[in-house]
DNA sequence: TGCATACTGTACCTATCGGTACAGAGATTG
DNA sequence: CAATCTCTGTACCGATAGGTACAGTATGCA
């Protein structure tokens, strides 16, 4: 027996081994160790390689957050799309046991790899945020300085709470900025 | 012509590469070619290699906290030593221009080989910070959720200035949550 | 001055890195 | 059924990884 993948099923799967690893930790015997699938496979699907395959994942990664997430924020009920990030975030990032991705490229040199995706993604979940705190009541300032504290937050979350290995650290957090948030609004 | 270096000579020169390149990132041709020192020199100093180069880096950023940080927040005056900590952090950071190396290792799979120490730097500084809290008027669990607040905040920030590429937005967190422990406290 | 110690450069080792080439297997289509 | 297209496994490539061995050079101290 043998199993044929199509991209769409290959990019999960480095998404999480990209996440674990880093992108420098990441090498092509250790996704074929953890997944199956062999250098064949990978190249005929991403034919640039290892810097594809990455840039694929953070592709997904920012296609998951716009839809779940940004649109929402900037387009529905200002306060529902609010709650529903907060939910959203929190098991998306398992609670504390899933890092950032997109973050932890930013940290170190493969930003310079990534520059162009890393800022949008981080801007557009900020525009979107300040939007809906505008629409939410927010003075255009006020709602920019609380997007910024949130997004920035939840990144100082992950870090502290993946370093201290507790997740309660991540998931407190996340109710002190909700509760800020609210309290901004109403 | 030829430099001759001492251990402590050598650590803060690692502790830069590291920092930029990641711990996986980070190999020894690139600390050759960035330092001009060379293997002989690297493993008479580090004879555990790679990873006893980064235990000392940490081992070094630890006691700059310790001394210029965790030390006056336990110790000194609560109210300046904690205006002291926020001058201090937004020098050792470059104001965003320097990400902390620390809070980088724990994000991605080297946090295994250097948990305790990881764990043990934030934990360190959160109790600090706490106790200078309650030595100025806070109860206990106010001054220990402002202090997680803070540590995590100052993470968050140093990941969101630099994926954004912008520095003021750390400056700007800075401020923020320099205030918040100020209205806390009198 | 002589000797031990501290440091450095070079050569070399094996394992693994990212990447390429390509023939063959399976399914899809005409 | 034949031809085509998508996907896969294997064998390779040069370059570089981390690490070792060791002779040579400074340096500090008696």
């Amino acid at each position: 027996m043998k199993t044929v993948y199509e991209r769409t099923d290959v990019v999960p799967l480095l998404a999480e081994i990209f996440r674990e690893l880093g992108y420098e930790g990441t090498s092509l015997s250790r996704i074929t160790e953890r997944t199956g699938i062999g250098k064949g496979s990978l190249y005929h699907f991403f034919p640039g390689g290892k810097e594809e395959m990455a840039s694929a994942v953070i592709a997904e990664i920012d296609a998951w957050f716009e839809h779940a997430i940004y649109r929402p924020l900037r387009n529905d009920d200002a306060g529902k799309a609010i709650a529903a990030m907060w939910t959203n975030v929190n098991d998306y990032f398992r609670s504390g046991g899933r890092i950032c991705l997109v973050g932890a490229f930013a940290l170190d040199d493969t930003r310079e790899r990534f520059s162009a995706a890393i800022g949008d993604y981080f801007i557009r979940w900020i525009d979107a945020l300040c939007s809906a705190l505008m629409r939410a009541g927010c003075t255009g300032e006020k709602a920019q300085a609380l997007a910024e504290e949130c997004v920035s937050g939840i990144q100082g979350a992950l870090v502290l709470s993946r370093a201290l290995g507790d997740k309660t650290v991540f998931t407190r957090s996340l109710e002190t900025l909700a509760k800020r948030l609210d309290a901004a609004v109403r």
